[in-house]
DNA sequence: TTATTTGTTAATTAAACGTTAATTCGCATC
DNA sequence: GATGCGAATTAACGTTTAATTAACAAATAA
């Protein structure tokens, strides 16, 4: 399931742009261009997230917030504003009001996406799945051997297994290659170059390529 | 501004407890689980205030305590103890140490939140702005192999990110391109003279131009 | 000015990684 | 001791990305 953000600012360019990037990143996007429209279209899409620009004629950012936070039924909803460098007193009011993060323009792409995600991973665990939340990718059960994902057990030969433990060991950590030689064959075993590439491509080919994450020239690292 | 808090305490939970309503407060959160990542991260970040658990494995609270007492970069930095109800204080002496604060745990969020407006607010005052130093404006996370930038995670290339960490490792120390050439080349490759600047260039693409300078006739240096 | 050093861009070369299929290994079973 | 079989490894080649060079522009110190 994909998560819902409500967008609101009144240029319809920038709606236009931010919708565009969102939805190419796997987003369900909706927009409003007041904050009236917003709180009506968040009652009835109910999203996990709101992006709320401060500045907006009628109602603004901070208004629009607070009459969000009034409706218990939105309660959870994530809300970051969108606001123009050096609107500094926002970022205060801002959070005063209730907002769950701040995000200053000009946007950049992956900053804003990667801010979103951050925002959103919060109530992955919070919530519980009630109304947002994937469920935690995946999760090994070292005692049966098995690794568990969407629900699934999948049971990973030796070697694969070792590996991904490894890695998931310490999620966002790089491994050296050196570092997964020592760990999952040992000091004294030599073995070629591309054997560890083919290990991860099956490990990717089993848990989902996004979770194993090369960084050239360093080493792979697990991400959930 | 926001406030920088750096949260000390080997509990996963409570770290998480904490940092999550510090956060929704809008203090900028930095953790460490034990003492000696808490006092690398405090030189690292500049943290306005450090809240520190007073039982923690190996190194306890004390005792870190005094260690960044002793690093007079940190002057001026507010400490406040965590502690379970009913430690005994003369045990703890805490404020013999240098705290600034004692805060009992089962923590009430209120209190904490209330606690650390009052101890910020007299560094307010004091020193009017000028307190604990800006932290640096990059940072970098060797071990996610990563650069921090804005609160923007950079992934660099290996030979950009080697040549960062040198630079990064002494700031304002100008390194000749000799030294460049030996610590992240090695002293065996030759290459041209044009392949440093061109690595220069890509960083200061990446990380803003004013953090490299050039010491024309000399070599490059890293300026916060 | 002029020589020297550094900056910049694009093009080239080199490394690292991905992929597939084939081979080898370890071990259980016949 | 042959055979079957999945796992592990290697081999060969393709692809991608990074690193380097080259060529020239710009800046700076003598």
């Amino acid at each position: 399931m994909s998560y819902r953000v409500l967008l609101v600012d009144d240029e319809p360019d920038i709606l236009e742009f931010i919708s565009y990037n969102l939805v190419k990143e796997g987003y369900t996007v909706y927009t409003a261009t007041n904050g009236r429209e917003a709180v009506a279209k968040a009652l009835e899409v109910r999203p996990h997230l709101i992006l709320l620009d401060v500045m907006m004629p009628e109602m603004d950012g901070i208004e629009t917030c607070g009459e969000i936070r009034s409706h218990s039924e939105l309660a959870g909803t994530l809300i970051a504003f969108l606001t123009a460098r050096g609107e500094d007193y926002s970022q205060i009011a801002g959070f005063e009001a209730g907002a769950d993060d701040y995000i200053t323009k000009p946007i950049r792409v992956k900053v804003l996406v990667s801010r979103l995600k951050a925002m959103l991973k919060r109530i992955e665990g919070a919530q519980g799945g009630a109304q947002a939340a994937d469920p935690r990718s995946i999760t090994i059960d070292h005692e049966r051997h098995l690794v568990i994902r969407e629900g699934q057990e999948l049971v990973l030969p030796r070697k694969e297994f070792n590996l991904l433990e490894l890695l998931y060991s310490k999620p966002q950590k790089v491994f050296t290659r050196d570092e997964i030689f020592s760990n999952v064959w040992g000091n004294d075993v030599i073995v070629g170059d591309r054997t560890i590439d083919v290990h991860i491509r099956k490990l990717r080919e089993k848990i989902g390529d996004e979770h194993i994450v090369t960084v050239k020239g360093v080493g792979y690292k697990y991400e959930d």
